[in-house]
DNA sequence: ATTTCATCCCTTTTT
DNA sequence: GGGATGAAAT
């Protein structure tokens, strides 16, 4: 590899590269080059230092981070991805559990349940153990839950349950979901990380043969790391100096998921001698927003000191957009991409950022009203689709009679004849027996099951389980079922494609992997999930803040930026408050050249009030700001009608600066109004 | 008596 | 997307 590289880094970047010689921490600020760093870094130990690929993890948080971190790699180095450790905490924990699981006495038949699994679960344990409980509650508890298997906490831990305000009854409940998952070998997102990390603590040769095979340890995005993660962290990096975390604190937006930004100072502590470089040259933004962004997070108190500057000096100033009500911000929001189509076609296409999932919904009919193309970018995978994950659950039924939770999963999809009476039947008589609901049901109530084709197919498959011809097997099972006929008598023809894709990924895979295993599939499915990327041009993304996050756009409108959604309503601690701001700060550094700031609402955001005036221009219609290209007019108020929620109808008289103005209101005399505060209607 | 289907509700952020 | 209903279909 030619070193030619080196020179298009900044200083800074280039130590975080070549830096070796101790653990390394390098805080990196939003659109500081964070990618470029990591996957030259990799690059530089196997070209440079001559490690292995094999022997350089990488763990990153999500698999779209995964998957472009491997494909940059490849890039720079020519060697083939898949040579390379790249994982999410969660593909690295099943992947150690899938090695080294057996001798601990995991069975091999283990399969891993993701998050709708889970509550599925747990509802059905709940209605015999904790009745009475509303569907609110019982979620607020499976949260509970994986808080504390977060920070590796399982019922056998009753004193620190109980300190962390578990009842117990709770704990009993606790209890039962676990020893389900022991029963049925079912383990869930949290006991990939967990599993593997009480694993390794509690074998010391287990954890040489790790260290050994790993001989550098990059991780991204550490800022997120929940306790169980950073003890995977520190164990697989052992005492050696072979590690480097890269984190931002004013990043950090997951702390309802067990992450804490103490792991940045643990990781000090740690481990000793740590080097900590600051990447603060911005390449991303311009200026304004980059001033704008400064001075939000700047307001936080729990931080780092951290500026980002940038050499973009010049770009339109940062707008914020005001309207009274969702519908009306949509509407302005769908307004001012039809005017920026005409006019400034290569503002195209903006990201719409929002605080939650149901916000979209307003954009989303005025969209389609006023003929503004979208796509919604969901945290849904393609496997997280009902028809996707039922035809899953065929085939895992198949290969696997002993499946009890496909099975459930297909009793409650398929008109099989089977309802929630029967099965309750079958779960008792399972419990007894400890045999399969499929052979039960064949058992207990064989002319019922035998009527139906589908099933009977499934009968002949469990006596002889096939090892092969996955895709074939599929296929035919689908047809036999009737599935794809319900859908097609509902016309439900995006569906019936999902179904054809799956079929298409299924034979793909089978035709490609030198030993198809079912299990590795499965496995895949459940924490490798990809999404297909359709590149269908359109003029707008919609996707929430921390969707956002680790991704760039030309143009940001972030919406909703009001009391109500952000901070969001629901969080009211100082901490809390603080990861709400952090939320806002990544949102608009997502932002290239435009960040558009929509209220939503006539309720101005704290975030907002609190900042400085000159950071950014107000504009009540869409027409103010896509009048100019790079700079907004203070628009020229004087003489304009306007009208004040409380005093009425009045008169301009004139504009003292952005947002102040002078306004005549005859009857009760002049008065100066901030409306940034209370916004004004042109009458 | 049971199952199936339609309809209404809600949903903080996600691996 | 799925839970909770209640009505229609078996």
């Amino acid at each position: 590899m030619s070193t030619d590289w080196l020179q298009e880094m900044n200083p800074e970047q280039r130590e975080a590269v070549l830096h070796f010689d101790s653990p390394l921490m390098v805080v990196a600020g939003a659109g500081s080059g964070k990618t470029r760093v990591i996957t030259h870094k990799i690059a530089y130990l196997v070209k440079e230092k001559q490690l292995n690929p094999g022997s350089v993890l990488g763990v990153t948080f999500t698999n779209k981070a995964a998957a472009e971190m491997k494909a940059r790699i490849e890039q720079l180095t020519g060697i083939d991805a898949r040579r390379f450790m790249i994982f999410t905490f969660h593909a690295l924990g099943l992947r150690i559990l899938r090695e080294s699981g057996q001798e601990k006495g995991f069975s091999p038949n283990w399969s891993v349940i993701d998050d709708n699994e889970q509550r599925r679960i747990m509802d059905r344990l709940a209605q015999e153990c904790l009745p009475g409980l509303t569907r609110d509650q019982r979620d607020q508890l499976r949260r509970r839950i994986n808080l504390a298997k977060m920070n590796s906490l399982y019922p056998n831990n009753t004193d620190l349950l109980e300190a962390r305000g578990f009842s117990s009854e709770e704990v009993g409940f606790f209890r039962r979901y676990h020893d389900f998952q022991v029963r049925e070998q079912v383990w869930d997102f949290e006991d990939l990380v967990s599993l593997p990390v009480k694993m390794l603590q509690g074998d010391p040769q287990l954890l040489r043969f790790y260290n050994d095979r790993f001989q550098y340890v990059v991780v991204d995005e550490f800022q997120d790391t929940n306790p169980n993660q950073y003890e995977m962290i520190r164990l697989l990096s052992g005492q050696r100096h072979g590690v480097t975390v890269v984190g931002d604190d004013d990043q950090a937006i997951y702390s309802w998921r067990g992450a804490s930004i103490r792991f940045l100072t643990d990781f000090e502590r740690d481990f000793p001698g740590t080097r900590v470089v600051k990447l603060e040259q911005n390449y991303r933004s311009t200026k304004p927003i980059l001033d704008f962004a400064n001075h939000v997070i700047g307001m936080n108190r729990e931080r780092r000191r951290k500026s980002m500057w940038t050499e973009r000096e010049q770009g339109p100033p940062v707008c914020l957009l005001h309207s009274v009500s969702k519908q009306d911000e949509a509407e302005k929001i769908a307004d001012l991409i039809r005017l920026w189509k005409e006019k400034f076609p290569e503002r195209l296409p903006v990201a719409i950022l929002y605080r939650i999932n149901s916000q979209s919904l307003a954009l989303e009919t005025a969209f389609t009203r006023g003929a503004v193309s979208f796509r919604i970018i969901k945290g849904q995978r393609f496997f997280d689709r009902k028809e996707v994950r039922d035809a899953m659950a065929v085939l895992r039924l198949a290969v696997n009679s002993a499946d009890n939770m496909a099975f459930r999963r297909l009793v409650d999809s398929l008109p099989l004849g089977i309802g929630p009476r029967s099965l309750a039947q079958l779960e008792k008589e399972s419990e007894h027996t400890g045999q399969p609901l499929l052979k039960t049901l064949f058992r207990v109530m064989p002319q019922k099951a035998r009527s139906k084709p589908f099933l009977l197919r499934l009968e002949q498959l469990a006596a002889d389980s096939p090892r092969s011809g996955y895709a074939d097997l599929l296929h035919s099972l689908l047809k036999l079922s009737g599935y794809r006929n319900v859908l097609r008598q509902r016309e439900e023809e995006e569906r019936l494609l999902n179904l054809d894709e799956l079929e298409e990924f299924v034979r793909d895979w089978e035709e490609n992997e030198t030993d198809p295993q079912i299990a590795d599939l499965l496995d895949r499915i459940s924490v490798d999930a990809f999404n297909r990327d359709r590149n269908d041009s359109v003029d707008a993304f919609l996707l929430t803040m921390h969707n956002a996050k680790g991704l760039e756009f030309k143009t940001v409108i972030a919406a909703g930026v009001n009391p109500t959604y952000l901070p969001f309503f629901l969080r009211k601690g100082l901490a809390e408050w603080e990861e709400e701001r952090r939320l806002f700060y990544v949102a608009s550094t997502r932002a290239i050249h435009h960040l558009i700031v929509s209220t939503g609402s006539d309720r101005l955001s704290p975030f907002l009030s609190s900042l400085p005036s000159h950071l950014y221009r107000f504009a009540h219609s869409p027409e103010e700001i896509s009048a100019g290209r790079d700079s907004l007019p203070v628009r020229e108020a004087s003489g304009e009608e306007v009208e004040h929620p409380i005093f009425g109808k009045g008169r301009v008289e004139k504009r003292i600066d952005a947002h102040r103005l002078l306004v005549d209101f005859s009857d009760r005399g002049k008065k100066v109004i901030d409306t940034s505060i209370v916004p004004l209607n042109p009458t």
